[in-house]
DNA sequence: ATCAACCTTGACATCATGTCAGGGTCAAGA
DNA sequence: TCTTGACCCTGACATGATGTCAAGGTTGAT
């Protein structure tokens, strides 16, 4: 299978596929004659898997990690799941930070008339000495 | 005020000063002499809007804009309002992708017994076709 | 005079991705 | 057979916000 059909079914930008083959995420695909990357069922499995965890936020560091686990019939399933509820930790943090910054814009916007006066509590608000 | 001393009291680093600077969102403060930056306290209460608007999550796009209000005495607080809750929306937005995607995860690492067993749900969940 | 702590500019690195340039290849229709 | 359009190749530059390093000039205190 060329590679933009390997895009196709897979959803991963023809650009990408190179990518995780010069990271190292994908191994080198066979070649033809024309030097056209020619994908095997399984390089599209491994495809998806990357698109799958990329969906769910992993980094790519992340992912290689993942892939040796999948690689690895020795793996237990606690290494993987070591990895899966760190990154669930990380989502939540990160979801909670930007929660955090919304409620505090919300805040400083509450104060704000929103009509044709220049007067703002959001402007002031963002020009004020704040603790770090 | 030189550079060192502006970035203590703003907690923004002398790095992201000079980019400040470079990109247009701070004014090229005058130089001393001997070629130093020197800040007013004009420029270092401007320094400190920026500041507070990234730790709100606005870009330095949308900085350059509050900037620009800031700037100017015709503004109207709506204008303001509007930039501010339309970034409110995206931070939500982003904050719920972020949880859908903890979920997702949470989801499938739910039915992994995380011992030492190969067996994982967690990578064959992965490894599968997922609508896109 | 020396030394540490400043300051200057410039360049390269990060991360995941897009896009473009300048080519080669292939298949189908005229 | 020639052309055309849809593929494919590599390499390079761009993004955003930030860090870090290099190589040099300045200042202030001993």
């Amino acid at each position: 299978m060329n590679i933009g059909q390997a895009s196709k079914t897979t959803g991963v930008s023809e650009r990408m596929i190179r990518h995780y083959e010069r990271v190292g995420l994908m191994p080198p695909p066979d070649r033809r004659d024309n030097g056209y990357r020619d994908y095997s069922p399984q390089s599209v499995e491994r495809l998806r898997f990357i698109a799958n965890a990329r969906d769910l936020g992993f980094s790519l560091e992340e992912i290689a990690t993942l892939l040796g686990l999948w690689d690895d019939r020795e793996r237990t399933s606690s290494e993987v799941k070591t990895v899966a509820l760190a990154h669930a930790e990380d989502l939540g943090r990160k979801a909670a930070a930007l929660e955090a910054m919304r409620s505090a814009l919300l805040d400083l916007a509450e104060g704000c008339s929103g009509d044709n006066r220049p007067d703002c509590p959001i402007l002031s608000g963002l020009a004020e000495r704040r603790p770090r």
